[in-house]
DNA sequence: ATTTTGTGTCATCTG
DNA sequence: ACCAGATGACACAAA
């Protein structure tokens, strides 16, 4: 038991204290849920990233299959590939619904690999094309579906922009025509899916899905991010059906071009995508914190910079009470008497100095109900009743003076606490003459200056009651002599001699316990730290111990090979080994040595024996 | 309600 | 024998 304690002790306590460190940290910083959030967030970004990357690839694909058509006509005019593409997909999508979808998005992303002029350049030159040939499955909105349908390359860059522009910039006016967008927002609203993946984001974001795209495409295209289906991605990338050589090629340079794609894309789909975590959320995560603390906070800080009329005129709030009540002791804990006494007391009581110290706060409670108590003490009530007749009065008027009084020796116990930390010792006995207009904040006393008070006050009481015309102090701390020149200066009746009497044995005891207790803790450091030493000498010992079983072994078995190639170089007449087992070496003391059959060394020890 | 801790006090021992 | 200090044991309050 004992032995395991010091090392676990000190272990543990750093164990603690790093602990405590560590939520230090943790508090000073945002939440943890903050940093987890953040975390999965760009988990959750990676695969996006990820998804996005394969989306790309199809994109290359059919951006090739484009690229391959437009070769191919490159005898016609340039600008008839685009309706070509928009014509190829077209197909495409009426068939499958989902498939165009994902062109789309990787429409937009392709979008985005080119340069938004080039994108606006291809739009002017599409546009006129792509009404002939895509009016019949975008019919529903003129403007904008024809373009997001029939050529999703053109499209994408309006998309990412928009999208950005909405989420940089407050909740803009769309500059597309409202109509279409409220269209394509109630078309959004009504597919259920949507709102759940949305949980309905806020109308910035709405833009960015509604304005671009068709109503179901962007639901597909959410779909896709949402579902971040692979199986997808690869079934959209081998439905254009692109030759794979040729995208590989594109592909390493693409890749360049696609961290600020990837990036646009996103910051869209992380606000899409996190919708609900968005700003506004994220806003939520740690205004909450600050919004709450500001409201806590403002109203102190406010009394904090309130003038000090404010303070003076208004109860300060309960801590400022209590330090200003403290403060006020430390004040009142001056008193002259009280310092003297403090270095007479100086039988290293540092014990009590710890406790004295740690207990300021707490004290305040005790202060209350000790003080009230105190008087009421059975020992007090013994004393009273020991005491004349007369004093019982007195002391009954007492009260609020032994009130004052303690008041006035928290003082003093502070400075006891303060001197604790200085290592003097603390003379536990400050023996207050009443301070008799002195009022003592409530709250003030240490748990300790408390009890001591309680004592002091307990012995001062009697000692007011009987009228000893000394203070408490020099009763117990004055030396023999001096305390008898005083004790002879005073004409002191039975009573008075008795209860002076026990005030200086309790007191002297009280230090003497004191001072017991701290050379017992201290014995007890002392035998810790020799148990520590002592462990730490037998691991040592223990360490060589195994050492030397090791070289021994090591020995042994050196001995045992040299042993065996002695026997193998021994030879009979007939020039054959001896065997071990058969035969064995002896020693004499002469150190002359024999080859013995181990049949007669056995005769032979049992003929010893 | 119980345990732990700190403190004061008393009884006793010791030098 | 007396005294001062040391120490064990107990009580009490606070945590």
């Amino acid at each position: 038991m004992e032995i395991a304690l010091p090392k676990t002790y000190q272990s543990q306590q750093d164990m603690d204290l790093i602990d405590i460190l560590w939520r230090q940290d943790i508090d000073l910083g945002a939440g943890r849920e903050v940093f987890d959030y953040s975390h999965r967030q760009k988990e959750y970004e990676l695969e996006k990233q990820k998804k996005l990357e394969k989306e790309k690839q199809e994109q290359l694909q059919k951006e090739e299959e484009k690229a391959l058509l437009a070769q191919l006509q490159l005898d016609e005019e340039t600008g008839e590939f685009v309706p070509r593409l928009a014509q190829h997909i077209k197909p495409e999508a009426s068939p499958v619904p989902r498939e165009p979808s994902q062109h789309v998005v990787i429409s937009e992303e392709d979008g985005e690999a080119l340069s938004f002029d080039e994108c606006m350049q291809l739009l002017a030159e599409s546009f006129p094309l792509v009404e002939d040939i895509a009016v019949s499955p975008a019919a529903l909105e003129p403007s904008v579906p024809d373009p997001t349908g029939s050529s999703p390359v053109l499209m994408a860059p309006h998309q990412p922009q928009q999208a950005q522009a909405s989420l940089l910039t407050s909740p803009l006016p769309d500059h597309k025509s409202a109509q279409d967008i409220e269209q394509a927002w109630q078309e959004l609203l009504s597919i259920p899916e949507l709102q759940q993946c949305l949980n309905m984001p806020d109308l910035t974001e709405l833009s960015s899905y509604t304005i671009p795209n068709k109503p179901p495409e962007i639901q597909n295209v959410n779909y896709n991010f949402y579902m971040s289906n692979p199986a997808e991605a690869m079934a959209n990338a081998s439905d254009p059906g692109c030759p794979g050589g040729f995208l590989n090629s594109f592909e390493s340079t693409y890749t360049n071009v696609i961290p600020p794609e990837n990036l646009n894309q996103m910051t869209i789909n992380t606000s899409d995508l996190n919708a609900p975590f968005g700003s506004g959320s994220i806003c939520e995560m740690f205004y909450p914190a600050l919004i709450n603390t500001n409201i806590n906070n403002i109203p102190p800080t406010n009394n904090v910079n309130t003038p000090l009329a404010d303070l003076l005129s208004e109860p300060p709030p309960k801590p400022m009470d209590i330090s200003d009540f403290t403060v006020t002791e430390g004040f009142e804990s001056n008193p002259p008497p009280n310092i003297p006494e403090l270095p007479d007391s100086d039988s290293g009581l540092s014990m009590d100095a710890s406790p004295v110290a740690s207990s300021p706060e707490s004290s305040m409670k005790s202060s209350i109900y000790g003080d009230a108590a105190f008087g009421n003490s059975d020992s007090d009530m013994e004393d009273m009743d020991s005491s004349p007749g007369s004093v019982q009065p007195e002391f009954a008027e007492m009260f609020p003076l032994s009130y004052h009084g303690d008041g006035y020796r928290a003082s003093p116990s502070t400075a006891q606490s303060n001197q604790t930390f200085s290592l003097e010792p603390k003379t536990p006995k400050k023996e207050l003459p009443t301070s008799p207009g002195h009022i003592k904040p409530p709250f003030t006393k240490d748990k300790s200056r408390s009890r001591l008070e309680s004592r002091l006050s307990r012995d001062e009481q009697r000692a007011k009651a009987l009228r000893i015309p000394f203070p408490i102090d020099n009763i117990i701390n004055l030396p023999v002599d001096d305390f008898n020149e005083i004790m002879s200066k005073h004409q002191l009746n039975e009573a008075q001699l008795a209860l002076i009497r026990d005030i200086r044995k309790r007191g002297k005891n009280k230090i003497a316990a004191q001072n017991c207790r701290k050379r017992k803790m201290e014995n007890i450091v002392g035998l810790e730290y020799d148990l520590d030493s002592l462990k730490d000498e037998k691991e040592k010992q223990l360490k060589e111990k195994e050492e030397n079983d090791r070289s021994l072994l090591q020995l042994k078995q050196q001995l045992n090979d040299l042993y065996l190639e002695v026997f193998s170089m021994l030879h009979d007449e007939d020039g054959k080994p001896y065997s071990p087992s058969e035969y064995s070496l002896q020693q004499t003391s002469d150190g002359s040595i024999f080859l013995i059959p181990k049949s007669k060394k056995t005769q032979l020890k049992n003929k010893l024996k």
